[in-house]
DNA sequence: CGAATAGTTGACGGACTTCAAATCTTGTGG
DNA sequence: CCACAAGATTTGAAGTCCGTCAACTATTCG
């Protein structure tokens, strides 16, 4: 809790920065430019495995999927990047993922080298920057074990719960699926259709409402908690 | 691969700093002093989850696993620790998981304190740290897609080849488990029965031999690399 | 040597995947 | 605005894979 904590307060402060030259979002593309804002629309991709590293990127609105491709053409979702949450941020030289958004997303692109020269000026945000790696580690970990340990139910309701979370501070109990079920299954080692099985079943069970397919109201927040509880956190 | 290059160059140079103390291991606990030397038997752990961090350690011999435990008394092992790894990298203040040793291992130790000292004196150490803790989150992910996209088979076959390559560089072709199937399957997400029938399996189609439960001799590094191949690296 | 721990193997049942078909949603052109 | 097409979702049926339970064997340590 303390690491977060810090963590918000310098994401506020790189946010800050990085929202000074353009604070409002437009539609279009502008790159290159500090914190230029840009739009990714749905099934587009940001950048691709491998891409020499260029931008630090905050996603503003929407959701990016980072994944990584296996020889076979299963592909594995290491984790969907919400508003709010920060993209390639590090040493890396290379992405070590593709990014590609889910729905139509706004994202605002800080050049890397610039966010360099700030890192180095700023000792804080040097600890930010190790609270951010240390976070991925974190929640790859969480992912593994949800995967390793859970069933398909346990999977589908962690998944939902941390979403919400995540998305719903605002409104705990209703929000929009910014992926489809397919993402949903790559991203927890499932099919589509076992995904969307769950999906029913926590339908049944009074857990959730689904309205228009990506509307998901949340019923019984505390069931659904315990249903994937355990393996989160 | 640059990451990997300049990390091991920092990994010598540090360790180069922990050896000097005391360099030639001791039976025996020693605790407390730069550098000192540790032997943590089989079973026994090194420290607990909630732990205050204390030391770096890095493992000289036998293997730490690094796990959780969930409330329903199952564990994930997030990493097994090897010869040569270290444990405890990075800026938390409290440890996130449990380490055990599952055979006899010895683990020189580094005081936290005395570790951020050196950082501060040396840059280039903190982009050591960073390397570091960019693997961890890489092997973490690893894992998430190991266990997310493979069968039992591919976990296993993909599990032995990860640690042949670390273990044997000296002899890619026979090495000694340090862990008990049971291990090996709590980091895997399958059961021990599980783990033992894979490893029949492999010893059927003549992709590994097995001495005396422990030792393993690879027949067949090439079938084995593409049995679990595709979902590492 | 004997007990405790670790590992192996078999049988059975349940959970998830695969294949298939039907329904719902969305975007586009007329 | 409507119709249609493409994509996404839901649901069903059958098969496979892995977990559970159980019995047995091998190894280690006192």
């Amino acid at each position: 809790m303390q690491a977060t904590h810090g963590l918000e307060e310098n994401m506020i402060a790189m946010a800050g920065r990085m929202a000074l030259v353009r604070p409002i979002p437009e539609p279009g593309i502008i790159e290159h430019r500090p914190s230029a804002l840009r739009l990714v629309k749905a099934k587009e991709h940001l950048f691709h495995e491998g891409d020499p590293r260029q931008c630090v990127f905050e996603v503003v609105s929407g959701a990016l999927a980072l994944y990584t491709l296996l020889p076979d053409g299963r592909r594995q979702i290491a984790r969907f990047a919400l508003p709010g949450e920060f993209v390639c941020v590090g040493w890396e030289r290379s992405e070590p993922h593709s990014a590609e958004a889910t729905v139509d997303t706004f994202v605002k692109c800080l050049p890397a080298l610039l966010a360099r020269r700030i890192a180095k000026d700023a000792p804080a945000s040097l600890d930010w920057i190790g609270a951010q790696m240390a976070e991925e580690a974190r929640a790859m970990q969480d992912l593994a074990r949800l995967v390793a340990l859970g069933g398909a139910l346990e999977r589908v309701a962690g998944f939902i719960g941390r979403l919400s979370r995540k998305i719903g501070a605002a409104s705990p109990c209703s929000f929009a699926l910014p992926m489809t079920r397919a993402d949903i299954g790559d991203h927890l080692g499932l099919t589509l259709e076992t995904v969307s099985r769950e999906f029913s079943r926590l339908r049944r069970l009074r857990v959730i409402e689904i309205e228009r397919v990506t509307q998901v109201v949340i019923l019984d927040p505390a069931r659904l908690r315990r249903m994937g509880g355990d393996l989160l956190n």
